[in-house]
DNA sequence: ACACTAACCTGCAAGC
DNA sequence: TGCTTGCAGGTTAGTG
């Protein structure tokens, strides 16, 4: 479910109802999930007060006095805010309740996802690449880094040690508004075509966040209601279809497993 | 260093 | 109707 939009419309759900706030009661009912969930998670994170709430990457972050929480929701996790006492779904298998009665919810049916305590760095935040909105990600990065590299352009800009938070979505919409064939060499692509190229990651990324989100499946945000970005999707999930642009069949190929949806002639 | 695959897990839709 | 197959938003560990 969650891409970068996803998780930045959860962060600002939830955010509000948290920060501040002091963690009363920390319920792990199935700890398996992508690594286990922090051994004694509860006795250290309850009594402590949540000073910061940000995300990076997809990652969500809950800064506490002492530690602090990553929380990933992988391909089909997502997090709510529940009235105390609502009723468990399948797949609720995380519960943090605030002081003042919020209470937090975690579901994910895969169980890709993680919640992780520590009292210093998380590994998993070491070695990202820049933030797709932030001035540190250009297309000057995207050249560079990119020259020798035989890797298709569509995987190369999932890499997260390219930029973060780019996934199968985004990816597919920014390659077709840029004009630019998924399964090209990314050391064939010119600076001008990446600069044309960083621009639609930008500007997809920011109308989904603004949107709130694609909903595919089951996707809400931290209140309960879904994104509207799915009804802007031109290429991703329309195989087969015609291009809005031209008309003509939209085609699907695999790209690193993951399926890619392009226009063969209009994007080159 | 790079390119690519398999793996983690459940649910759902399509096909037979 | 019921069974089997394939596929799904992500990331990492392992192979050559």
């Amino acid at each position: 479910m969650p891409e970068l939009p996803e998780v930045e419309t959860t962060l600002r759900g939830i955010e509000p109802a948290i920060v501040q706030q002091v963690i009363s009661h920390f319920t792990v009912r199935q700890a398996s999930l992508r690594w286990p969930v922090t051994v004694g998670i509860s006795e250290l994170v309850e009594g402590q007060r949540i000073t910061l709430v940000y995300r990076r990457a997809k990652y969500l972050i809950i800064q506490l006095e002492r530690g602090s929480m990553l929380i990933h929701l992988g391909m089909s996790g997502s997090l709510r805010l529940v009235q105390p006492g609502a009723e468990l779904r399948k797949h609720d298998h995380i519960e943090m309740q605030m002081s003042n009665g919020s209470v937090l919810r975690y579901h994910d049916p895969r169980r890709f996802g993680c919640w992780l305590w520590s009292e210093t760095d998380h590994h998993q935040l070491s070695h990202l690449g820049p933030e797709p909105l932030s001035e540190d990600f250009d297309a000057q990065r995207l050249y560079q880094l990119s020259r020798k590299r035989k890797i298709a352009v569509k995987p190369y800009i999932m890499d997260n040690n390219t930029v973060v938070g780019v996934g199968n979505i985004y990816a597919s919409e920014a390659l077709f508004r840029a004009g630019i064939r998924p399964d090209r060499a990314a050391g064939n692509i010119s600076l001008q075509r990446y600069t044309v190229l960083t621009g639609h990651i930008k500007e997809v990324l920011a109308a989904a966040i603004v949107q709130g989100g694609t909903t595919l499946r089951d996707f809400v945000n931290g209140k309960g209601e879904p994104g509207y970005f799915q009804q802007t999707l031109a290429v991703y999930g329309r195989g087969g279809e015609p291009c809005t642009v031209c008309g003509g069949s939209l085609k699907e190929i695999k790209l690193g497993q993951r399926s890619s949806v392009f226009c063969p002639r209009c994007q080159r």
